[in-house]
DNA sequence: CCCCCTACAAACCGCTTGGTATGTACCAAT
DNA sequence: ATTGGTACATACCAAGCGGTTTGTAGGGGG
């Protein structure tokens, strides 16, 4: 054969280990994991399977990785970013959360739904390690909600009379819930309408201000 | 038995139908519907290929199936049964349903989660088809609900100022939400948290009340 | 009785899959 | 300049996949 150079450009081991990340990611995100052709991955990434092998031990690293190094940051980003950067009381600023959401959601996301919660419906109950991963990204993501509920108790802004990690996850589980059902319906202003229920629910987060208490229980 | 015939069972086409559905339900909950296996659901059934499409022309059109006549109904009997049964006011009525779903769940239940968002988290950005059944169960799961806070509204048990189909809407993607978070968690304290504090959520339906409240108390 | 269509069983097929084996260009250390 | 490990590319493989083809037992209608 002829000595046709095939120009391997300069090594850079944590780039092409980023391509394969973003290209699995997408991939994945689309499909699903267990769908998701390695193949595919590789012809998105412009690399080949000794590049996949040589990161990634085999298929399920490569997704845990995904989770660990894209899905979780981005999830934390869209949904901690803003919560914890503003000055408001929890509550108001977590509403400011669930609005900018509302408001700017891609044709995609209504598609495709929230990428944590695909490859956690999809692999929890196949494999644990998997589960795993999903599950400590999404325990960041409620500890984040309870430790802002939880200043807003401390400062008075938020009543003491509920606990504060249960409404996290409270709010995590509708929030999540919502893109499902909105993913299935192919409806954004289905997302949207519920995404302002669950705000309207934080309202009664705030501390009754009137004089004596109010018990929602009967006697 | 000196004969050793194969003993073909009697002809009961829509027997092996059936069998065919709940191998493929159980199958496709386990695993997905894209990673279920066609032989293990045959194995399952105990039947085989020609069967299978005989009476399906695909794949997909027994996935069709399975979420029509198995899933469908399933969680209408699970979620509007008892609420249509009850007598009681619709926000009591699907406190109560709440609890009994908290009361009465299992363990495959809290590692599975709900078989009717799962194919539609997978295949609804993936089959058209599939998401439009998918969708149809979804809205008679909303619909019960609406119909039963529209008639709580008519008969002035639920507040008037609020969107019916909007708060069902709601109602159901936080109970999917919750599902798929304990799944995601394998924690079943989560899900009946989750579960509690959507009861909660409904309290705030009841009629506002200036003079007293309403000290109806049912059961 | 004899059809003959229904309701399967069994064998088979092409294709895709995740994974491996092997070869080789790159580059820092010697 | 040689070496040697890193970072890939390429070719290959067995297994499993959805789907098709072919054969045939069952049983109601004539």
């Amino acid at each position: 054969m002829a000595k046709g150079r095939v120009k391997r450009r300069t090594r850079a081991p944590d780039v092409t280990r980023e391509k394969l990340l973003k290209a699995a990611f997408e991939e994945v995100y689309r499909r699903g994991f267990q769908a998701a052709s390695l193949d595919a991955i590789l012809a998105r990434a412009g690399v080949t399977k000794g590049a996949l092998y040589h990161h990634f031990p085999d298929k399920a690293a490569l997704g845990y990785a995904v989770v660990n190094e894209v899905v979780k940051g981005l999830l934390l980003k869209r949904w901690l970013g803003l919560l914890e950067a503003s000055t408001a009381d929890p509550v108001t600023a977590l509403q400011q959360v669930l609005r900018h959401r509302a408001a700017s959601l891609t044709a995609g996301e209504i598609e495709l739904g929230c990428p944590l919660n695909n490859m956690a419906q999809e692999m929890s109950p196949l494999d644990e390690r998997f589960r795993r991963h999903v599950d400590a990204a999404f325990e960041a993501w409620r500890n984040g909600f309870a430790r802002a509920l939880q200043r807003g108790q401390a400062e008075g802004t938020v009543r003491r009379d509920v606990d504060a990690r249960k409404v996290a996850a409270f709010v995590v589980a509708a929030a999540e819930g919502s893109y499902g059902l909105a993913k299935g319906a192919r409806s954004a202003s289905m997302l949207r309408s519920n995404l302002e229920m669950l705000g309207g629910f934080l309202e009664g987060l705030r501390p009754v201000r009137k004089a004596g208490r109010r018990s929602h229980r009967g006697d």
